[in-house]
DNA sequence: AGTTGGACCTGACTGC
DNA sequence: TGCAGTCAGGTCCAAC
Protein backbone atom coordinates (compact mmCIF):
# COMPACT_ATOMS: atom_id res chain seq x y z
CA UNK A 1 0.00 0.00 0.00
CA UNK A 2 1.85 3.28 -1.37
CA UNK A 3 1.93 6.01 1.74
CA UNK A 4 4.81 8.22 2.18
CA UNK A 5 7.91 6.21 1.93
CA UNK A 6 6.62 4.00 -1.24
CA UNK A 7 5.93 7.49 -3.12
CA UNK A 8 9.15 8.86 -1.80
CA UNK A 9 11.14 5.63 -3.26
CA UNK A 10 9.54 6.04 -6.47
CA UNK A 11 10.60 9.92 -6.72
CA UNK A 12 13.90 9.31 -5.85
CA UNK A 13 13.86 6.37 -8.68
CA UNK A 14 12.02 8.07 -11.05
CA UNK A 15 14.61 11.52 -11.04
CA UNK A 16 17.44 9.15 -11.39
CA UNK A 17 15.73 7.08 -14.42
CA UNK A 18 13.34 9.63 -16.49
CA UNK A 19 13.98 12.92 -15.80
CA UNK A 20 14.63 14.86 -19.26
CA UNK A 21 12.77 11.85 -20.75
CA UNK A 22 10.58 12.45 -23.51
CA UNK A 23 7.40 11.09 -23.75
CA UNK A 24 6.85 9.86 -27.03
CA UNK A 25 2.94 8.52 -26.54
CA UNK A 26 0.65 7.53 -23.87
CA UNK A 27 -1.55 5.34 -23.79
CA UNK A 28 -4.44 4.34 -21.74
CA UNK A 29 -5.76 0.92 -21.25
CA UNK A 30 -8.14 1.38 -18.89
CA UNK A 31 -10.50 4.96 -18.71
CA UNK A 32 -11.42 3.96 -14.97
CA UNK A 33 -7.41 5.34 -14.36
CA UNK A 34 -8.07 9.01 -15.78
CA UNK A 35 -11.79 8.92 -14.00
CA UNK A 36 -11.57 12.68 -13.64
CA UNK A 37 -11.34 13.43 -17.19
CA UNK A 38 -13.22 11.81 -19.32
CA UNK A 39 -11.54 11.95 -22.60
CA UNK A 40 -8.15 9.61 -21.84
CA UNK A 41 -6.89 11.34 -25.00
CA UNK A 42 -6.00 14.27 -22.89
CA UNK A 43 -3.94 12.70 -21.39
CA UNK A 44 -1.84 11.94 -24.47
CA UNK A 45 -2.53 15.10 -26.05
CA UNK A 46 -1.16 17.09 -22.35
CA UNK A 47 2.05 14.47 -22.47
CA UNK A 48 2.95 13.84 -25.91
CA UNK A 49 6.42 15.25 -27.23
CA UNK A 50 6.75 16.67 -24.25
CA UNK A 51 10.36 16.61 -21.85
CA UNK A 52 10.04 15.43 -18.29
CA UNK A 53 11.38 18.41 -16.27
CA UNK A 54 10.86 17.21 -13.35
CA UNK A 55 9.51 14.31 -10.21
CA UNK A 56 8.13 15.53 -7.23
CA UNK A 57 6.32 13.79 -4.33
CA UNK A 58 3.27 15.78 -2.32
CA UNK A 59 2.10 12.97 0.13
CA UNK A 60 1.41 9.86 -1.20
CA UNK A 61 1.12 11.66 -4.71
CA UNK A 62 4.06 11.25 -7.46
CA UNK A 63 3.74 14.57 -9.72
CA UNK A 64 5.78 14.72 -12.87
CA UNK A 65 5.96 18.45 -14.90
CA UNK A 66 6.83 18.95 -18.16
CA UNK A 67 8.12 21.29 -20.83
CA UNK A 68 6.23 22.62 -22.47
CA UNK A 69 4.23 22.79 -19.17
CA UNK A 70 2.07 20.47 -17.68
CA UNK A 71 1.18 18.46 -15.06
CA UNK A 72 0.21 14.76 -14.25
CA UNK A 73 0.05 13.62 -11.02
CA UNK A 74 -0.57 9.51 -10.26
CA UNK A 75 -2.27 8.31 -7.00
CA UNK A 76 -1.37 5.38 -6.43
CA UNK A 77 -4.45 4.01 -4.29
CA UNK A 78 -3.90 0.92 -2.65
CA UNK A 79 -2.48 -1.65 -5.29
CA UNK A 80 -0.74 1.01 -7.88
CA UNK A 81 2.87 0.61 -9.22
CA UNK A 82 4.67 2.40 -11.22
CA UNK A 83 7.27 0.79 -13.04
CA UNK A 84 10.19 1.17 -15.84
CA UNK A 85 9.96 -1.33 -18.46
CA UNK A 86 11.74 -1.65 -21.68
CA UNK A 87 9.08 -1.23 -24.57
CA UNK A 88 9.48 -4.38 -25.83
CA UNK A 89 9.11 -6.20 -22.57
CA UNK A 90 5.43 -8.39 -22.68
CA UNK A 91 2.92 -6.42 -21.11
CA UNK A 92 1.48 -7.90 -17.59
CA UNK A 93 -1.90 -8.38 -16.20
CA UNK A 94 -3.36 -5.25 -14.95
CA UNK A 95 -1.73 -2.90 -16.75
CA UNK A 96 -4.01 0.09 -17.17
CA UNK A 97 -1.66 3.21 -18.62
CA UNK A 98 1.50 3.22 -20.41
CA UNK A 99 3.85 5.96 -21.34
CA UNK A 100 5.99 5.51 -24.36
CA UNK A 101 9.67 7.22 -24.07
CA UNK A 102 11.35 8.21 -26.96
CA UNK A 103 14.16 6.00 -26.06
CA UNK A 104 11.92 2.88 -26.03
CA UNK A 105 11.69 2.81 -22.48
CA UNK A 106 7.97 2.82 -20.98
CA UNK A 107 6.32 3.70 -17.57
CA UNK A 108 3.67 1.52 -16.85
CA UNK A 109 0.99 1.90 -14.24
CA UNK A 110 0.06 -1.24 -13.16
CA UNK A 111 -2.77 -1.20 -10.39
CA UNK A 112 -4.87 -4.24 -10.10
CA UNK A 113 -7.99 -2.86 -7.60
CA UNK A 114 -7.55 0.39 -9.74
CA UNK A 115 -7.82 2.47 -6.80
CA UNK A 116 -5.13 4.68 -8.11
CA UNK A 117 -5.67 7.31 -10.85
CA UNK A 118 -3.55 9.42 -13.04
CA UNK A 119 -4.82 13.49 -13.98
CA UNK A 120 -3.30 15.50 -15.88
CA UNK A 121 -3.80 18.62 -16.63
CA UNK A 122 -1.89 21.76 -18.86
CA UNK A 123 -0.01 23.69 -16.13
CA UNK A 124 2.64 23.57 -14.07
CA UNK A 125 0.69 25.73 -11.14
CA UNK A 126 0.05 22.92 -8.68
CA UNK A 127 -2.40 25.30 -6.81
CA UNK A 128 -4.34 24.62 -9.92
CA UNK A 129 -4.59 20.32 -8.67
CA UNK A 130 -7.16 19.89 -6.15
CA UNK A 131 -5.29 16.95 -4.97
CA UNK A 132 -2.31 18.47 -4.41
CA UNK A 133 -3.78 22.20 -3.11
CA UNK A 134 -5.81 20.70 -0.18
CA UNK A 135 -3.13 18.26 1.55
CA UNK A 136 -2.18 19.14 4.97
CA UNK A 137 1.31 19.83 5.80
CA UNK A 138 4.23 17.55 5.32
CA UNK A 139 5.35 15.38 8.20
CA UNK A 140 8.89 15.62 6.73
CA UNK A 141 9.40 19.16 5.86
CA UNK A 142 11.70 21.29 7.89
CA UNK A 143 8.81 23.59 8.43
CA UNK A 144 6.82 21.11 10.43
CA UNK A 145 7.47 21.92 13.54
CA UNK A 146 5.56 20.45 17.12
CA UNK A 147 3.43 23.07 16.94
CA UNK A 148 2.23 22.23 13.80
CA UNK A 149 0.99 18.63 14.81
CA UNK A 150 -0.05 20.16 17.81
CA UNK A 151 -2.77 22.60 16.02
CA UNK A 152 -3.61 19.64 13.24
CA UNK A 153 -4.61 17.68 16.44
CA UNK A 154 -6.28 20.97 18.81
CA UNK A 155 -9.77 19.86 19.87
CA UNK A 156 -10.11 17.39 17.17
CA UNK A 157 -12.21 14.27 18.93
CA UNK A 158 -11.78 11.83 16.44
CA UNK A 159 -9.25 8.53 16.86
CA UNK A 160 -5.99 9.08 16.51
CA UNK A 161 -5.40 6.85 13.98
CA UNK A 162 -8.29 8.68 11.71
CA UNK A 163 -6.45 11.95 12.34
CA UNK A 164 -3.61 10.70 10.73
CA UNK A 165 -4.84 9.55 8.00
CA UNK A 166 -6.46 12.17 7.08
CA UNK A 167 -4.85 13.85 4.45
CA UNK A 168 -6.17 17.17 4.31
CA UNK A 169 -4.88 17.43 8.05
CA UNK A 170 -0.98 15.47 7.47
CA UNK A 171 0.09 14.40 4.25
CA UNK A 172 1.18 10.81 3.36
CA UNK A 173 0.42 8.48 6.43
CA UNK A 174 -1.97 5.75 5.31
CA UNK A 175 -2.58 2.53 7.69
CA UNK A 176 0.80 0.93 8.23
CA UNK A 177 2.62 4.00 9.36
CA UNK A 178 -0.26 5.87 11.51
CA UNK A 179 -0.24 2.11 13.43
CA UNK A 180 3.37 2.33 13.60
CA UNK A 181 3.86 5.92 14.46
CA UNK A 182 1.31 5.91 17.28
CA UNK A 183 3.41 2.74 18.87
CA UNK A 184 6.39 4.20 18.50
CA UNK A 185 5.01 7.09 20.44
CA UNK A 186 3.50 5.55 23.24
CA UNK A 187 -0.14 6.50 22.54
CA UNK A 188 -3.23 4.63 22.49
CA UNK A 189 -4.19 4.56 18.41
CA UNK A 190 -7.90 5.32 19.53
CA UNK A 191 -7.43 8.28 21.64
CA UNK A 192 -9.03 11.30 20.96
CA UNK A 193 -6.40 13.35 18.89
CA UNK A 194 -7.53 16.45 21.06
CA UNK A 195 -7.06 14.77 24.31
CA UNK A 196 -3.09 14.14 23.64
CA UNK A 197 -1.06 15.79 26.52
CA UNK A 198 2.15 18.38 24.86
CA UNK A 199 4.24 15.45 25.97
CA UNK A 200 2.66 12.95 23.94
CA UNK A 201 2.44 15.24 20.73
CA UNK A 202 5.99 15.85 20.97
CA UNK A 203 6.15 11.81 21.12
CA UNK A 204 4.47 11.47 18.29
CA UNK A 205 6.15 14.19 16.04
CA UNK A 206 9.17 12.58 17.15
CA UNK A 207 7.64 9.25 15.81
CA UNK A 208 6.82 10.84 12.52
CA UNK A 209 9.90 12.07 11.82
CA UNK A 210 12.01 8.66 13.05
CA UNK A 211 9.49 6.28 11.41
CA UNK A 212 9.22 7.37 7.93
CA UNK A 213 12.90 7.93 6.93
CA UNK A 214 13.16 4.32 8.38
CA UNK A 215 10.75 2.96 6.38
CA UNK A 216 12.25 5.42 2.96
CA UNK A 217 15.68 4.01 3.52
CA UNK A 218 13.76 0.31 3.66
CA UNK A 219 12.64 1.53 0.28
CA UNK A 220 9.10 1.03 1.73
CA UNK A 221 7.08 -1.79 3.27
CA UNK A 222 6.04 -4.90 0.74
CA UNK A 223 3.03 -6.74 2.75
CA UNK A 224 0.59 -9.00 1.55
CA UNK A 225 2.54 -10.94 -1.58
CA UNK A 226 4.09 -7.71 -1.86
CA UNK A 227 1.09 -5.52 -3.85
CA UNK A 228 4.05 -2.69 -3.36
CA UNK A 229 7.34 -2.97 -5.39
CA UNK A 230 9.71 -0.21 -6.60
CA UNK A 231 10.18 1.23 -9.58
CA UNK A 232 12.04 -1.57 -10.82
CA UNK A 233 9.38 -4.48 -9.80
CA UNK A 234 11.72 -5.05 -6.17
CA UNK A 235 10.00 -5.51 -2.80
CA UNK A 236 10.61 -3.20 -0.03
CA UNK A 237 12.30 -4.24 3.18
CA UNK A 238 10.34 -2.08 5.87
CA UNK A 239 8.30 -5.49 6.33
CA UNK A 240 10.60 -7.40 8.45
CA UNK A 241 10.77 -3.98 10.54
CA UNK A 242 7.16 -3.21 11.44
CA UNK A 243 6.19 -2.95 15.32
CA UNK A 244 2.61 -3.87 15.34
CA UNK A 245 1.20 -3.28 11.78
CA UNK A 246 -0.14 -7.20 10.45
CA UNK A 247 1.64 -8.45 13.85
CA UNK A 248 -1.81 -9.46 15.95
CA UNK A 249 -1.11 -12.12 18.16
CA UNK A 250 2.69 -11.64 17.66
CA UNK A 251 4.98 -10.43 20.68
CA UNK A 252 5.75 -6.87 21.32
CA UNK A 253 9.48 -5.97 20.34
CA UNK A 254 9.48 -3.83 23.21
CA UNK A 255 7.52 -5.69 25.87
CA UNK A 256 6.83 -9.10 24.90
CA UNK A 257 2.94 -8.56 25.49
CA UNK A 258 0.76 -9.95 22.38
CA UNK A 259 -0.10 -7.34 19.95
CA UNK A 260 -3.78 -6.66 19.87
CA UNK A 261 -5.62 -6.40 17.01
CA UNK A 262 -9.04 -4.33 17.26
CA UNK A 263 -11.31 -3.17 14.32
CA UNK A 264 -12.24 0.23 13.72
CA UNK A 265 -14.83 1.38 11.26
CA UNK A 266 -14.22 -1.63 9.27
CA UNK A 267 -10.11 -1.59 9.62
CA UNK A 268 -7.80 -3.23 11.51
CA UNK A 269 -5.94 -1.09 14.17
CA UNK A 270 -2.86 -3.08 15.78
CA UNK A 271 -1.20 -1.84 19.16
CA UNK A 272 0.51 -3.22 22.23
CA UNK A 273 -2.01 -2.49 24.96
CA UNK A 274 0.85 -2.26 27.98
CA UNK A 275 2.85 0.01 25.44
CA UNK A 276 0.31 2.62 24.62
CA UNK A 277 -1.77 4.16 26.58
C1' DA B 1 -18.17 21.58 11.05
C1' DG B 2 -16.54 17.31 12.51
C1' DT B 3 -17.19 12.57 12.32
C1' DT B 4 -18.86 8.08 10.58
C1' DG B 5 -19.85 4.42 7.44
C1' DG B 6 -20.66 2.60 2.83
C1' DA B 7 -19.08 2.11 -1.92
C1' DC B 8 -15.69 1.37 -5.20
C1' DC B 9 -12.36 -2.68 -6.84
C1' DT B 10 -10.12 -7.55 -7.28
C1' DG B 11 -7.82 -11.53 -5.51
C1' DA B 12 -6.42 -14.44 -1.59
C1' DC B 13 -7.96 -17.01 1.83
C1' DT B 14 -11.26 -19.63 5.00
C1' DG B 15 -15.04 -22.54 6.13
C1' DC B 16 -18.81 -25.43 4.93
C1' DT C 1 -14.57 -29.27 -5.99
C1' DG C 2 -17.06 -25.31 -5.47
C1' DC C 3 -19.23 -21.56 -3.62
C1' DA C 4 -20.18 -17.89 -0.27
C1' DG C 5 -18.26 -14.88 2.95
C1' DT C 6 -14.47 -12.11 4.75
C1' DC C 7 -10.48 -9.28 4.46
C1' DA C 8 -7.31 -5.80 2.50
C1' DG C 9 -7.49 -0.11 2.40
C1' DG C 10 -7.10 5.07 -0.18
C1' DT C 11 -10.46 8.17 -1.16
C1' DC C 12 -14.87 10.21 -1.92
C1' DC C 13 -19.43 11.30 -0.51
C1' DA C 14 -23.79 11.07 1.84
C1' DA C 15 -25.71 11.10 6.32
C1' DC C 16 -25.78 12.11 11.12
Amino acid sequence: MPELPEAETLRRQLRRTVRDAIIERAQVHHARMTRNQPRSASLAALTRGRRVTDIQRHGKAVVLTFDPPATIVIRLGMSGQIRLADGADPIGPYTRVRFRLTDGRELRLVDMRMFGEVLAYPTADLAAVPAIALLGPEPLAGAFAPAVLARVLDGRRAPLVSLLMNQHLLAGIGKIYADEVCFTAGVHPLRPGGDLRAGEVEALHTALRTVLPEAIRHRGTSIRDGLYVDLFGRHGAHQRHLRVYARGGHPCRRCGAPIVRLRHQARSVYHCARCQR
